[in-house]
DNA sequence: CGAGCGCTTTAAAGCGCTTTAAGACGTGGC
DNA sequence: GCCACGTCTTAAAGCGCTTTAAAGCGCTCG
């Protein structure tokens, strides 16, 4: 019986049949089409255009499997994160300069860390790039001794991973001290919940607000990382009926809640009160949110992550390394002189 | 010379460790781990067991090369769209439902679609899943031929690859009724540029205008898929003086920009202008734009693009599918009735 | 003119897993 | 006691590629 479904679903060209189509071995085929030296030109151009006939492509997998190396990093992220979308763009790039290859895993509702994790350490990764993960930092130590750990933007104070995140206790102090340069005293904080990150940036606040003789007008409002706990701080400020006269938020999200209730109770902004987010993430940039905010700098992030994932690949590094690499203040239209002068 | 880098970076344990520590074959082992039916009770636990003591984990090139089916869906997504990143979770939920797993490759400013779906292509996939593709349909065409292809988003009018998409006429006609039975009649759209999925869009609110006889009241003014184009049209309104009751745009980050800056006009909304984006985009949900949208109910989309390489892969179907899902108008905070209403 | 020497090419041995066909081992029937 | 038969187990052949050690091939040189 012959088969039923059309034309047979034409077999993808292996090495092989390049090899035989070009009259040599696949060994050569294989050197010619990895670009390694050895084979003479003419067998190069024999090869390459065999290959181009048969439209030939490498199998991966098996490449993977054959070869010593796999020149793979491994990247978890939070696929809903803007934030890593856009730090995953930038390690894509200063990977491919490197020679490496990403393998992407996101966490979902319903894919943990951990899940994120075991999928790319089944993949052959040489490395792992976590981005803000937040596994407890003995399970990254655990790994760390398995293969190279990168974390990216949050301290973790361990043994093995190496870390690549942002000052964030500076990032608010120049928040502040901008604020406080254009006149305002009453700097309010609100703030990120209890992870060490939110613990970096409010402890920013409060020693530079110290640091300028700001003492009296500490003011904390708790918050967390969504636009939700901005609205509340705002609120609550309106109905305390006692506006200060700028606001730093842990993050943009925030921010961009206490904004909005702010513009919609007729607040104007920046007149009668300057805001301040964190991380400059894209929303940030919204032609028409236009925050003042503080940058992670993310393309050098993703950089000194890059290159620390290739010190202990390639360059045997073995000690741990954790670089702090200092934020920079955006400023941008919600910031200005406070209403008084 | 002994080894200078101090103890041997532990060999991950391989099925044969397994094998010899159960004292089976790595047949038996193979079969035990993957819950094939075959072998008895007793090889099951020491197999088990001796997996669990050696901490075994399957190497995937290694099992994706031996395995006939790769059981893998490759996605080709932008990860800087927050619609691209919600699909992605539905995606990987409903892939998970029918056993199969993902490879997540991303588009970006330095790796175009081709090459993201290249590296898809090498990576075994038995199908691909393209959320909104901008590949000319006669690649689409090619890539067809290949392996199973699912657009999702995107009307593409071609022979091969299946289609899940939204009605995106009648998602503008649903929000056009809804303006319309508030009372609203002079109501402008604000254009997404050339792309297909835009002209479906703008003939959505012609027909449906014309449909209520409101052709008198036919406005579209031209935009793309950005903030800064919706915020260009509301500029041009304020600049006409002449204000319209009510606003659709393409799309939410359209709706975005607009809303912006009327807002900071102080033109009150929904009280003076009501507004309508599309896409149902986290950012319209953010609490504080709560913008009244049509959803594109991503997780149906998924669910259908999913169900559509199955059936390909699994259920024998060859015949090209095209799947068209009602849109959901999401009335949210930025419409009312209109002012002289 | 044969040894010796680069340069190219290739045979063959894997990489770690899956799968299949055949083997081993009881069981029960005749 | 022998054979057919089902159940469990395994040897062995790949999957498609990389890599290494060795072979092949002109050459030059003594």
């Amino acid at each position: 019986m012959v088969d039923v479904d059309g034309p047979d679903p034409v077999r993808r060209p292996r090495l092989q049949d390049v090899a035989a189509e070009a009259g040599v071995s696949t060994a050569s085929a294989s050197l010619v089409l990895r670009g390694a030296p050895g084979p003479g030109s003419a067998t190069r151009e024999r090869v390459l255009d065999a290959a181009a006939r048969l439209g030939y492509r490498p199998d991966r997998a098996a490449s993977l499997l054959a070869r010593r190396r796999s020149r793979l990093i491994g990247v978890v992220m939070d696929v809903r994160s803007t934030f890593h979308a856009q730090l995953v763009e930038d390690v894509h790039e200063a990977a491919d300069e490197h020679g490496y290859d990403l393998v992407l895993s996101t966490v979902t509702r319903t894919r943990d860390e951990e899940r994120a994790v075991e999928t790319l350490l089944d993949s052959r990764c040489e490395a792992l790039v976590l981005l803000g993960p937040e596994l407890p930092a003995e399970r990254l130590d655990a790994l760390d001794r398995q293969l190279p750990v990168v974390v990216v933007g949050r301290p973790v104070p361990s043994a093995g991973v190496d870390v690549v995140r942002v000052a964030d206790d500076e990032g608010v102090a120049q928040a502040v001290e901008h604020l406080a340069g254009l006149g305002h005293r009453r700097i309010t904080y609100v703030d990120g919940g209890r992870g060490v990150i939110a613990a970096g940036r409010r402890g920013g606040y409060e020693r530079a607000m110290r640091r300028l003789g700001l003492a009296q007008q500490l003011q904390v409002l708790p918050g967390d990382a969504g636009e939700e706990s901005g609205a509340r701080a705002a609120r609550a400020l309106l109905a305390a009926g006692d506006l200060p006269t700028a606001v730093v938020t842990y993050n943009d999200h925030s921010a961009v809640g206490l904004l909005d209730v702010l513009l919609r109770s007729g607040v104007d902004v920046p007149g009668a009160v300057s805001v301040v987010g964190f991380d400059d993430s894209p929303l940030a940039r919204l032609a028409h949110i236009d925050l003042t905010t503080v940058s992670q700098e993310s393309d050098e992030l993703t950089r000194l992550a890059v290159q620390a994932v290739v010190e202990r690949l390639d360059g045997g590094r073995s000690e741990r390394r954790e670089v702090v690499v200092p934020p920079r203040l955006v400023v941008r239209g919600t910031t200005g002189p406070p209403a008084g002068g």
